[in-house]
DNA sequence: CTCATAAAGCAAATATTTTGCGTTTGTGTT
DNA sequence: AACACAAACGCAAAATATTTGCTTTATGAG
C-alpha cells in the first residue's frame, strides 16, 4: 500500500476521515453530484467501499458531511463600526459565497441529509454569529440593538429563505432592507 | 421539447403516476423512510421499476413529488375579517400541519430533492396564499397592508425557517410576533 | 508488552439501477 | 374511423451498488 502522505495525527480513524473527505472534494470539482459514487470515492481515497457504507451510510450523507464543514465561517466578521455595517458586510459575503456554483451544491447537499442535526448545525453557524456581532454593538454602547430572534427572524431567516427558495431575491440590496427593518426596533412584544 | 415536467394529461401516464403516488403514500405509512425501496414501491404499485426510474430518476425525487403534492393547500384560507387575523388562522393551521410526524417528513423529503424547481414550486403555495390574503385585505379597504415581499419575509421566512432548523420556536405564539411585525408598516424602502 | 476493542479490509451474496429492444397506448391528422 | 407517430411502459439481461460474515490490523488501557 502505497501512503500517500506522512500520517502523524490521530488514530487510523481520523486519517481515513479525512482521506474519504478528500477524496469527496477531489471529486467533487470534476464531476456532478449524481456522476459521483460511493465505491468511486472509496477507490479515490484509497479505501473499501464498505467503510464508508459502515461510517456514513449512504452517499447523501457523506456529501452532507463535507459540505456541513465546507460552511463553517473560517474567519472573525469584519468589524465595520456599526452593527448594522457589520451584518451588510457578513451577509453580502455569505450570500456571495452561497450563491456560487459550489457554494449552491453545498446547500443542496446539506438540505437533503436525512440528519436534522446536521442541518441545524450549519445553520447554528450563523445564528452564532449573529450573538457575537450582537455582543460587539452592546459593548460599543450601540443605542437600540435588536433581541437576538429578531436578528435572526429579521435577517437570517429572509437570507435562508431567498438562497433556497428564490435564488434572484438573495441580493445585496434587499439584504440591506432586511437589516434596516430588523433595527427599526419599535419593539411589539 | 427540452423539459419535460408535465406528464401526458389523460391516458396510461396519468394512471400509472398516480398508481405510484398511491404506492408511495400506503406505504410510507407503514415504513419508515430508509426501509423504502424503488423495486417496493413499483410491485406494490404494480408496475415495473425501469418505469419509476425512468420517470423520477429515483427514490428521492419521487418521494418529493409525493410529498409536494401533500403540501398543496386543499381548502380556501378561511376569513377571518382582518389580515391579521387570517395570517394567524393560516399560519396555525400549516404550522400544526408541517410540526406533525408526517409533516416534518414530507418537509425533509421535499428539501432533498436535487431538484431545485421542485423546492421552489413548493414554497409558491405560499407565497400565492400571502397574495390571495393580501388582496383580500386590500379589498376590505383595510389600511397600512404590508407589501408581498414584506409579508414573504416577515412571516413565512421566518416561519418557515424556525420548521427547517429550530421547530421548538415554530410555536403559535412567535407566529402573533411574526404577524405583528410585519403589520407594523412604517416601511424603511 | 499483552490484551481487548473498535474500525477496516476482503470477498461472496444480495439488491439496486441501467439499458436495449419490442409492444402498447394516447394524440393528432386525414 | 383509420392511420401514423411518438411517448411511455414492460421485460429481462447486464452492470453497479450495497450489505454482510469473517478476518486482520491499529490503538489505547492496563
Amino acid at each position: 500500500m502505497p501512503i500517500k502522505e506522512a500520517v502523524r495525527p490521530g488514530g487510523r480513524s481520523a486519517r481515513v476521515q479525512e482521506a474519504v473527505h478528500q477524496a469527496v472534494r477531489e471529486l467533487q470539482a470534476v464531476k456532478s453530484r449524481d456522476e459521483l459514487t460511493v465505491p468511486q470515492v472509496a477507490e479515490h481515497a484509497g479505501v473499501t467501499p464498505s467503510t464508508i457504507y459502515r461510517r456514513w451510510g449512504n452517499l447523501a450523507e457523506l456529501v452532507a458531511d463535507v459540505s456541513v464543514e465546507r460552511m463553517r465561517p473560517d474567519d472573525d466578521p469584519v468589524d465595520t463600526g456599526t452593527l448594522a455595517g457589520d451584518l451588510q458586510a457578513w451577509g453580502e459575503q455569505y450570500l456571495e459565497e452561497m450563491t456560487s456554483v459550489p457554494g449552491q451544491r453545498a446547500l443542496n447537499d446539506v438540505m437533503a441529509s436525512a440528519d436534522n442535526g446536521r442541518r441545524e448545525r450549519c445553520c447554528r453557524y450563523s445564528e452564532s454569529l449573529m450573538a457575537t456581532l450582537r455582543e460587539r454593538a452592546l459593548s460599543r454602547g450601540e443605542a437600540a440593538v435588536p433581541s437576538l430572534d429578531r436578528l435572526v427572524d429579521g435577517v437570517v431567516a429572509p437570507m435562508t429563505y431567498r438562497l433556497l427558495y428564490d435564488r434572484e431575491s438573495a441580493t445585496a440590496a434587499n439584504l440591506r432592507r432586511w437589516i434596516a427593518r430588523a433595527l427599526a426596533v419599535e419593539d411589539v412584544d
